[in-house]
DNA sequence: GTGTTTGCAAACAATTTGCAGAATT
DNA sequence: AATTCTGCAAATTGTTTGCAAACAC
């Protein structure tokens, strides 16, 4: 009995999301909707981030510091998080991706998707290297 | 000049954890705990827990749901996560683990570990499964 | 004795929820 | 008109912190 219906805030959160490269927190979102839509509320961000994960639409990410972050990405990647600065940035791992499916076949239980998180300190927070940083 | 002394509800909630082979929420080691050192505060265990995995001696878990986990486990190992019950179960998948270490050259930054996580639903809450539950 | 750890309670951060009104179909 | 969605504020959950007393070295 649960009909779907057209939110402006929603759709706008999830066009902020896909526009964003990197990984925002709700309250991340919440500033940059709240620009257009000024007096949007954080729950009404949570309400939706929510329903847009439950649709499938968005991915949420948890890596263990601070708050959930979220992914309009849908396309299978990677996630790497620094542990000096605390940013997630996107990973490419074509040869990783083979494997995963591979593994999925082994496992008893039915796995429908994953996450992985790569930790380490990323290169910009790597001063001793010499890199094209 | 930060010497690591001894305390006995340090040592208890480390064997608490390895004894427990499912992954326990900081409140579970809180119970389990609490029937040794009644007295045990719960900021006790959120202090050890933090300390322990900072010195690399138990694993945290974020798995998206509800409160962090923890494991005591260090050898690799991945985890699977139902999203019906949200059970944590431990996943031995070897060739899976050769591809990441493979995929961890190909990365820019330094990467220092890794956590995935598998997300579907357990055999237990599968019904129509014709296996042995 | 010095420095670390504890229990307790209060503080804090992230997220969820109840409700009356606004928006969508 | 019926139902869903929103803004607001209060409630809840998970975790951290300040402090005086207890403990370890």
């Amino acid at each position: 009995m649960k009909t779907l219906k057209y939110s402006r805030q929603r759709e706008c959160i999830k066009e902020m999301l896909i526009t964003r490269k990197d990984h925002p927190t709700a309250d991340d979102l919440y500033m940059d909707v709240k620009e257009i839509y000024s007096n949007i509320s954080l729950g009404t961000i949570y309400r939706n981030l929510s329903l847009l994960v439950s649709l499938g639409e968005i991915r949420k990410l948890s890596c263990g510091e601070g708050a959930d972050r979220f992914d309009g990405n849908l396309t299978p990647h990677n996630h790497f998080v620094c542990n000096k600065c605390g940013c997630v940035k996107d990973l490419r791992l074509p040869t990783f991706d083979e494997a995963i499916q591979q593994a999925e076949k082994y496992c008893e239980d039915s796995i429908q998707g994953h996450i992985t998180y790569f930790y380490g300190t990323c290169r910009e927070c790597k001063p001793n290297k010499s890199l094209n940083d």
